[in-house]
DNA sequence: CGGTTTATTGATTCCCGTCAAGCAAGGTGG
DNA sequence: CCACCTTGCTTGACGGGAATCAATAAACCG
């Protein structure tokens, strides 16, 4: 059995993230919205956006703030969660590099409906729902690529909504993990590791589980070599088998 | 104790639906998407749909079939749903005249990921997806306010994630009744009546649960005096002891 | 009026949440 | 580098909310 127990996540965090214009420029040209425009276009919109550092465990925003402005991931990984009483929140998604969130639309300024946290150091662009709103109206190509992105969370939501209301708590986790690698997975010799300081809360807030119970599943997954696991971080060892958990018989 | 067991809602579905022109401008026109064109644009667009009738319980179209149209309610009730294995379905929206189901965006051709069946008999417009993208680049108005739409919906969906994940059966039934007669809702002198065929097991579709653990509670509001039910229909009498019943402590 | 669909109700089971204690990893400061 | 503390993970015992199974009743339909 595999004794190590140290973390192989890089958690380093010390230096200071400059977003600079530089790295936003670059972080724009690479986004799938953007990728008609040419550089003049680019530069223009490049201005509108502001950007700011955060440190690991800090909001972004809370939800219930008003929200004027829509966000994008430069660098780091953003939790987007609702809270819920008593500790009992929802994680709704983890956020990389190129990511959208906050205010897409320009519902004159509304509430933001969940909380953004870092998980890690971020540098996160931000510009004005306005200002976004006046930039999809003069590239309607961009409304329809947002349109797309939000389709596609759509669908993505409601087969949560389908999985949770379906499946037991062990699916529910195997699922979770399977989109968890897809999304943040890096190729290791030690199996598909998830490049992200995830906690048995943060799975049990994704899964509608306890802590306990995810624990518990996990142990066992372990146990059965298809998965390695310590504090916050996971390793899928065998995607074959986690796949073979959820098929339909 | 009130005995009136008979149903309160018209079941008619006898005439048959043309789905005129009339018919379309006149849905087309009241969309909050059409607001902002003239007639003549209105009458260019109106072309590029097609018009079908189902009746009750017909299907319009299959989770897996490859999607590539949209659809607007023209008249009826239209159910979007999931199925499970096992009749384990997982009821997801009930659509009203006006809205917007199928394919919004221009994927390429995917496929759906729901199943679109009728609750009433209906009248639905479609276009294909092509064509509504045709429409969209031309109009960047319109595909902001798809671009909203998707947003309400993504951010309910969402909800109903929490609601799933933190609520007991009874209040996720509460949370569920109180959004349907916010959208379904005909006042009455009976109460709110939620005007669709909703059964006991399209309930538990909605909240995760068993028709049998829905039925048990909804007893339960009935002998409170809080809802009057029957096979296929409910009515609200005390919207705010429902409401109550949810509230934050 | 029989036949079908939907709703009710009870008995039983069990998955998973709750509570609580103990353990392991990581960080810090002397 | 080790004692100490904090935070996160594990493990067990227990109980409860809701699913399951099953049988009856009510509403609707041709």
């Amino acid at each position: 059995m595999n004794k190590r127990r140290k973390s192989p996540i890089q958690m380093i965090s010390t230096e200071e993230h400059h977003c600079s214009i530089d790295l936003r420029l670059k972080i724009l040209g690479r986004l799938p919205f953007f990728t008609d425009l040419n550089q003049t276009q680019l530069k223009a919109i490049n201005q509108r956006f502001n950007s700011l550092g955060f440190t690991k465990d800090e909001y972004i925003y809370f939800s219930g703030d008003t929200s004027e402005r829509m966000f994008v991931v430069a660098e780091g990984k953003i939790k987007l969660f609702q809270p819920g009483f008593e500790k009992r929140n929802v994680l709704l998604n983890i956020l990389l590099e190129g990511d959208l969130f906050g205010n897409l639309t320009v519902f004159g300024s509304s509430t933001y409906t969940d909380t953004a946290q870092s998980l890690t150091s971020s540098c996160i662009l931000s510009i004005s729902s306005q200002s976004f709103g006046e930039i999809l109206e003069e590239y309607p190509s961009l409304a329809i690529k947002s349109l797309q992105v939000m389709e596609k969370r759509l669908i993505a939501a409601n087969k949560r909504v389908f999985e949770i209301s379906t499946l037991p708590v062990e699916q529910r986790i195997v699922v979770t993990l399977l989109t968890l690698g897809e999304k943040l997975g890096k190729k290791t010799d030690q199996g598909v590791l998830i490049d992200a300081p995830i906690s048995r809360e943060d799975l049990a807030e994704m899964t509608a589980a306890t802590p306990e119970s995810v624990s518990r599943v996990m142990k066992q997954f372990q146990n059965n070599g298809i998965i390695d696991s310590g504090r916050l971080w996971v390793s899928i060892l065998d995607l074959a088998v986690l796949r073979k958990l959820v098929e339909i018989e």
